[in-house]
Order: structure tokens, then sequence, then C-alpha cells
DNA sequence: TTCAGGATGTACT
DNA sequence: GTACATCCTGAAC
């Protein structure tokens, strides 16, 4: 399978976020390989988007990473305890992302399950199975991804995506998650999944 | 099954 | 001081 590279990341944002889907990350963590097939992500649009941190090419140090180049991990705190892990698009300078919202297990379960739950023993509810990564704040937890891993290049060997071959059927799309402050962006059918 | 409320730290007014 | 691209728990249904 191939690695993505770069030139996949510097495209249109609403592209990158529906090519994304099906695909799989591939998380190298204490030299083991953890895969997971995308399910869900959001568009982040710095030019003309209220919801993105870097609305209006506003530049602060949280926001230099989306300003980075194309194909660079964007990993921010939010709400004080969950890590987001996005994905810079577009041409460097131009401030956007892809969220990762929603992953499915394909390899490393065992090692995921337990930087998830580390407290549970070797079963798991049939609650906490179907929520394993079914978010972009667990899913950072499962993968052992925070804001030391922020800046990571994705044509590196710590954090890429796959062509899985996958071709998704269908994909959805509707509005974001968790940005009602944001006026008119609100709307904008920026989130998609399979 | 859904719902309200609390946890928690950083960025920015 | 306030808001935030969230998640978990416990209670009611």
């Amino acid at each position: 399978m191939d690695k993505l590279e770069r030139a996949f990341y510097a495209r249109d944002t609403l592209t990158v976020a529906q090519d994304l889907l099906g695909k799989y990350i591939v998380r190298i963590w204490n030299s083991e390989k953890l895969v997971c097939r995308i399910t869900e992500t959001e568009a982040y649009i710095g030019r003309c988007d209220k919801a993105c941190h870097a609305y209006g090419y506003k530049r602060t140090p949280r926001t230099e990473t989306l300003f980075a180049r194309p194909g660079t991990a964007y990993i921010y705190l939010i709400y004080g305890m969950y890590n987001c892990l996005n994905f810079v698009t577009e041409p460097q300078g131009e401030p956007a992302a892809v969220l990762i919202r929603g992953l499915e297990v394909i390899s490393g379960e065992k090692s995921i399950r337990k930087l998830r739950y580390p407290k549970s023993t070797d079963v798991l509810t049939p609650y906490q199975h179907k929520n394993m990564l079914n978010g972009p704040g667990k899913l950072c937890k499962g993968l052992s991804l925070d804001r030391s891993l922020n800046g990571t290049d994705l044509t590196g060997d710590t954090l890429y995506v796959i062509n899985s071959g996958e071709i998704p059927k269908q994909i959805h799309s509707g509005p974001r998650i968790g940005i009602d402050y944001a006026q008119e962006a609100v709307h904008f059918p920026w989130r998609f999944w399979i």
C-alpha cells in the first residue's frame, strides 16, 4: 500500500476531506503499527470559515501549524483535556485542514484498547466497543496522539495515511459538530462520513 | 434509550 | 473572566 504524498494534501480542502474517507491512518507507536480506517471528517478553511481557528488568516502561536506546508499534522487541546487531530491542506500559507472525527480499527486492536481504556481488563462492554474511536478526542487517545506530535510531517514514519484501495460507495455530508458560535458557517455542509 | 452537568487547561477578550 | 472543532457518568425513562 502506498503512503499518500504531499500532493494529495495540497489540494482543495473539501476534496481532500472526502478523499480521505475509506483510507487508512497508520500510527507507529512503540515500533508497532496501529492501523485504522477513516470514516468521518470535517473541513476547516481559514480563508472563508468562521469556525476555523485561523479565520481571516489569524496567526497566533496555536494556529501557526495551520500555515505550514500541506501534509502536516495539526493537533491541539480542546476543552482542557482532549486532543483533536487534523491534516493541513492546500498550498503552504493557506490555513486550512481536515479534522478527523471517526475511525475504525483495522489492526493493532490490542494496543489501541489499552490506550483507550487503560483500566479495563481484556473484555470490553458492547458500549465501550461501539464507542472506541467514534469521536475526535477518543481517536487521539486510542492512537496516543497529543500536542507533542503537533507539526508532525505526514510523509514521515510516525504518522501517515495509506491508500486502502477502497472506493466509498456513498459519501454523506451535513453540518459540522460543535461550532454553534460560527454564525453563517454553522450551516456549511462540510462534514463527511461513510 | 436519551439527557444534563461536570471535568479540565489554554487562548484570547 | 469566558469560551472552547469533547467525553463520561449517572439518573430518568
